[in-house]
DNA sequence: TCTGTATTAACCGATACGGTTAACGAGGAG
DNA sequence: CTCCTCGTTAACCGTATCGGTTAATACAGA
């Protein structure tokens, strides 16, 4: 790509980015046209062309950028620095959440092109991922304190359901086309509290 | 649409309309070409047009026979004849399991069909749906007997939660493309039987 | 051998694709 | 005013793909 590209004003750099992140997390790989994400951003598409090369090239580096940022956000929440699950959850959240106000789409691209099927792409995808959502599953699994959880439940099954629910919910909410990062953020910490009534141990 | 095709030999009949599912549950209706359809279910491009006169034909009848054939298996599995909450969701997803072994992809067919926003099919499909899910919301609230579940949980919230997990479940089945019934029907009941302990209120 | 029917290869015009090129236009330097 | 740079794009290129059609094939039964 071209690094000419980094001397854009900010304000323009996200504008691409982001139409790019929304044109290839509504189609396939394949299918996602450079004139779209073009069109999206208002340059033309020999703008586009200019500064990433071609279409796998921008691709690539949507990836990367997705996971660097993701990563970035993870630290700066300081997601992993306390042992009481909710409050992880709530961190890791709220980390997806400002994200979000930056890069409405990239969610959803990242859960797509985790499982893209482009022979163009996938090898060099799933390198730079191996597993992260597995090692990071491992991280809070010895991290946390699971003294105040009711023992009568299966912690693995209550983990993987609050995912599934997460990814149900934002799925709910891309579809439907309503991407409102502060609506967002409220409904997800009532839904974490939810969670934090209803998996917590009575009292004696 | 021409009557001859259910003269097809059922097989036949279900080969077409599943690759006609699956091919418009992962691409929106516009970039979901007929072409793939045909070749998905190894008939020609010229004989598909010969059953389904054109793309909108076929996917208007896609989404009919797709809501006839939920309601016929929600029937069959005498879904709302308990007010046992647990054993009506446990109904419901077995009616929904009965049908993927015939038709894997029309849930997530359904499930796009319904935010597609193609003008030439988006006023169709909306007057056929009106707001089912909002409909049988309201009357699993109404029917459902309140009495053994947990007071001090919102149920609305546990409601929407467990529908969320269930679709953020699917999906991921479904990215994954392990849309496998024996083994969703294990997981789902297994989900199913984790809520009901979670949920239900502790004996005195 | 004739007839009707299921089926398709080949085709059609239109459009959309990824990518390129030649030129435009504003702004600064001489 | 001229020249040059550089961000930007309209217009273009060859190819692929689209929805849909047509003319012909294969084959059954009478």
């Amino acid at each position: 790509m071209n690094d000419k590209f980094f001397n854009l004003p900010l304000e323009k750099q996200q504008r691409i980015i982001n139409a790019a992140y929304k044109v290839f997390s509504q189609s396939s790989y394949k299918k996602a046209p450079m004139s779209e994400i073009a069109d999206e951003s208002g340059i033309s598409k020999a703008l586009l062309f200019h500064y990433f090369t071609n279409k796998k090239e921008l691709y690539l580096y949507l990836w990367i950028n997705a996971i660097e940022m993701t990563r970035k956000a993870v630290r700066e929440y300081k997601t992993l620095e306390t042992n009481d699950f909710f409050e992880m959850l709530k961190r890791s959240l709220l980390s997806k959440c400002s994200l979000m106000r930056d890069y409405p789409h990239m969610y959803a691209f990242s859960l797509r092109a985790y499982y893209e099927t482009a022979s163009e792409i996938k090898s060099a995808i799933q390198e730079n991922f191996s597993d992260v959502s597995k090692t990071s599953e491992m991280i809070v699994f010895e991290k946390m304190d699971t003294s105040r959880l009711r023992k009568d439940i299966d912690l693995k099954t209550m983990y993987d359901e609050i995912f599934y629910a997460i990814d149900g919910y934002m799925l709910k909410k891309y579809r439907s086309n309503r991407i409102i990062p502060d609506e967002i953020e409220l409904e997800i910490i009532s839904l974490i509290d939810f969670w934090k009534k209803v998996y917590t141990q009575k009292e004696a």
